[in-house]
DNA sequence: CAGGGCGCAGCATTTTATGCCGCACCCCGT
DNA sequence: ACGGGGTGCGGCATAAAATGCTGCGCCCTG
C-alpha cells in the first residue's frame, strides 16, 4: 500500500505526469504511465472527481506582462480567539491581489503573498485592510525583487517510494 | 517588435481564461473570448511560444495525499559578491523539495518554499544545504500549519484596465 | 474449482485539433 | 479617393483525441 486509501502507482503516475504537463492529451498520457487510454481516462475523471486533482492551469509569465510587483506579507493579528482567524482569512480571500495565504508557527501568523501593479496599489490595499476590521495588529512586507525559479510542482516521486525505491 | 503592446484584449483574455481552466477545450476557449476555434488556436500557440504562458500544470492536492511538511524558509547568505547567489541559486534549484524560490528586499536574502514528507526529511535537506558550501549565513524556517487558499492565478484583469478602462 | 467483481484493451462514435482557403478590414502609398 | 499588400477572421476538410460500450482475463472469495 502506498498513499492513502485508494491510489495505486499508476495513479501517482498520472498525478506527477499531469501536474508538469496539464494539458498532455490522454492518449499520451496513457503511453506514459502504461495504460491504454480508456482505464487512463477513467482514472483521471476518477481522482479529478475524488479531489485529487483540484483543477488546470496556465502558467502565464508575469514578467513578460510587465513590471509588476510581487510582495510577501508576514502579518500578525491582534487578537488570536476562535473566529479571529477565520474572520480574517474569509475577509482576505476576496482580494482577488492576495494569491496566497498561510498560516505558518514562529514570529508571525500569516504570510500573504500579492500581485500588484505597483506599490501604490500594493499600498492602497493594505490601508484598506488597515482601515477596515480585518484584525491586523502588525503586518511587514517583503518585496521580491526576482524570483530565480517557482516549480508549479511538488516532487511527488520524492515524497513516495523514496524510502523503499 | 518589443515585448509591450503585442497583447490586445482577446490574448488577455485568453491568458485570463486559460490561467483558470488549463484544460479547456478550444472549442470553448474561442467561445469564452469571442473568436472562432482557429484563430483562437493561432493566438494560443503564439502566446505559448512568445513566453507568455511557460505551461500548463494540474492543481494537486496535497494534503489528500497524506500528511506532508510545507515550510517558507528564510535564508541569509554571508557573502553578497557577484557570483555568491547565482552559485546559491543554481544549486538549490536542484533540490526537488525545494518548489519555490524568491530573492526578496528586507531583513533576509531568500525566500524558499519546501515540500517534504515530515520534519526529519525537511531537517536532512537543511543539513545536507549547511554541511555543504552553498554560502548560507543563517536561516529561519516557517512551518505551514495551513494554507487557507492559493489561488493558481494572479489578477490579469485588475493588472491592467483598471487605470484606463 | 466455480462465481462474481474489477480493471484493462479494443472498437465505434462524437468531439476537438489543426491546417488550408478565401474574404473583409486596415494601413499606406500613389 | 483609389488600389495594393498584409493581417486576422470565419468556414471547411481531415487527422487526432475523447468518450462510451463490450468482452476478456485476473484475482478474490466461498
Amino acid at each position: 500500500m502506498l498513499p492513502g486509501p485508494k491510489l495505486d502507482r499508476i495513479d501517482l503516475k498520472i498525478l506527477a505526469k499531469l501536474q508538469q504537463e496539464g494539458r498532455i492529451t490522454n492518449v499520451e498520457l496513457a503511453d506514459a504511465v502504461g495504460l491504454s487510454p480508456s482505464p487512463c481516462l477513467t482514472r483521471v475523471k476518477r481522482l479529478e472527481k475524488a479531489g485529487y486533482i483540484t483543477g488546470y492551469g496556465a502558467h502565464v509569465n508575469l514578467n513578460k506582462l510587465g513590471e509588476f510587483l510581487t510582495v510577501f506579507t508576514e502579518v500578525t493579528l491582534s487578537e488570536h480567539r476562535r473566529g479571529d482567524f477565520s474572520r480574517f482569512e474569509s475577509r482576505i480571500v476576496k482580494i482577488d491581489e492576495i494569491v496566497e495565504c498561510h498560516l505558518v508557527s514562529g514570529g508571525y501568523d500569516y504570510l500573504l503573498k500579492f500581485v500588484a501593479r505597483g506599490v501604490s496599489h500594493y499600498q492602497s490595499i493594505i490601508e484598506g485592510m488597515l482601515e477596515s476590521d480585518y484584525g491586523i495588529e502588525k503586518y511587514f512586507s517583503y518585496v521580491v525583487i526576482k524570483s530565480p525559479f517557482i516549480k508549479h510542482h511538488f516532487p511527488i516521486q520524492n515524497l513516495f517510494g523514496q524510502t523503499h525505491a
